[in-house]
DNA sequence: ATTTTTCATTTGTCTGACATTTAAAAGTCT
DNA sequence: AGACTTTTAAATGTCAGACAAATGAAAAAT
């Protein structure tokens, strides 16, 4: 962002000033022309830029903040700073955004289901490839949590989503594993609120365990099929549950 | 968000004011508190809830507008409102982090790569067995498209992502075209970047032609084969890209 | 009854001020 | 000279008050 380029906002848009000049610095981040560390101006010499008030100019600040492209420091030497967007700052992002999308567009339990089956069918053969031992022994260590009698339903269904993320993060693979977070930590939860009423706690170990014993033996195969039962398994718990509310509500 | 509430933030923590009472909004609305298009207070009413002044109630708004969790509208009976977060919206976020993922986070091509097809393989088999004529239309119309000479490298580009669009779409599952939007909008052109000073464009045009014939023959298998295929022949053009540079380099 | 006008409410923007944080510069002592 | 302390300047964070602009509803006029 040089010096230069005063006007980039046209007050007499329909849109707010502020979304003008959050666009305007966000188009110079993707376009190349700020780039990671770069200082932004101050938000005086925005002002002056765009020729706004520094409340606009803040409230664009924050809108960039708030996507995490930007980061602020206060003090001298200080001002907003173009953020490096590293995947542990985009993962609770895209946990939440996933989330928010299930729970406000009516996704049908079927599509969600789905969705998340098949992304993490699309790891498991890198999984079976290239898992660490680290990642195995996350795998066992879910597991006898999960074998564990006095388990909460809230620690069953968290273990449960670590060791799915496990499993993805076995692919090595950081962009599949930020795709996967969406699925896996939005949507396990989902489908464990529904169907935990009903479900079988040994069925899902077992089932668990044959995942990761086909995983320590770099079986895709194996792994492949598993996941598939793992997933009827879940559609007919989605039924059970249908079916008996449907009996309740008729009661 | 009820009046009672008044104290949910900390003045003595380290985090800024408006981001507290963004993240307590946030909070309300992922918590069910605040429901879809339900009207928030209006921000003098806010000012007094949590005894701050309009600028930093207006900032902590604007934090949420640019995440698309609320809307604002001026006027009498306006206010800021519960956004539903629609599939539409949140598909240019996603396209969006995943650009600037990618282009911040040096990550390798074949990785990118190997995330972009393990998912789109995901959902060859459902397009397989769901796409309709229309999906079907589309992807012909793009090859038609791709095979005319005076194309122009970004056009091609273009059409190249029309089509693997298409493609994920014909699964008729809007959880995995949103996942998937990051994957082929974001990281398709950035291949199409790299590779299109060597590839052939008769080449691509064929394995396409293979996928849009397999997917309107239902055949899962032999569209999961072309795409194979077509990742092996990615990667082939990034080597010779590569061993181009480094020859061009060497003299 | 219909149209027009007025009006109150709410967000958008501007101005100016002060508080707080922070690093660098200046000063002080050993 | 070097180490420590103090001062200072720059920047963001917060506050207060004002006006502009949009907008729907009520009141008034036709």
């Amino acid at each position: 962002m040089k010096n230069g380029d005063v006007v980039k906002i046209d007050p007499n848009s329909s849109a707010d000033l502020s979304v003008q000049i959050a666009q305007a610095i966000k188009d110079a981040i993707i376009g190349g022309e700020l780039i990671v560390d770069e200082r932004l101006p101050s938000e005086t010499e925005l002002c002056e830029q765009f020729k706004v008030s520094r409340s606009t100019v803040r409230e664009a600040l924050k809108r960039l903040a708030a996507q995490s492209l930007i980061r602020t420091q206060r003090g001298a030497s200080g001002g907003a700073f173009v953020n490096r967007l590293s995947f542990e700052d985009a993962y609770p992002q895209q946990v939440t955004t996933s989330t928010l999308l299930l729970s406000m567009n009516a996704v049908s339990f079927d599509t969600a289901c789905e969705a998340r089956f098949a992304l993490e069918r699309a790891c498991a053969p890198l999984s079976a490839q290239r898992r660490t031992p680290d990642h195995l022994a996350t795998m066992r260590a879910e597991i006898v949590r999960q074998s564990q009698p006095g388990l909460t339903d809230e620690a069953f269904c968290a273990s449960d989503v670590a060791f799915h993320r496990a499993l993805v993060d076995g692919a090595d693979n950081p962009v599949l594993s930020y795709q996967l977070a969406g699925a896996v930590e939005a949507m396990q939860p989902l489908m464990n609120m529904i169907t935990f009423t009903a479900r079988s706690r040994e069925e899902i170990v077992a089932l668990h365990t044959r995942i990761a014993d086909a995983i320590e033996a770099n079986d895709a195969t194996t792994a492949d099929t598993a996941l598939q039962e793992l997933t009827a398994y879940t559609l007919t718990l989605k039924d059970n549950v249908m079916a008996a509310r449907a009996a309740r509500d008729k009661s």
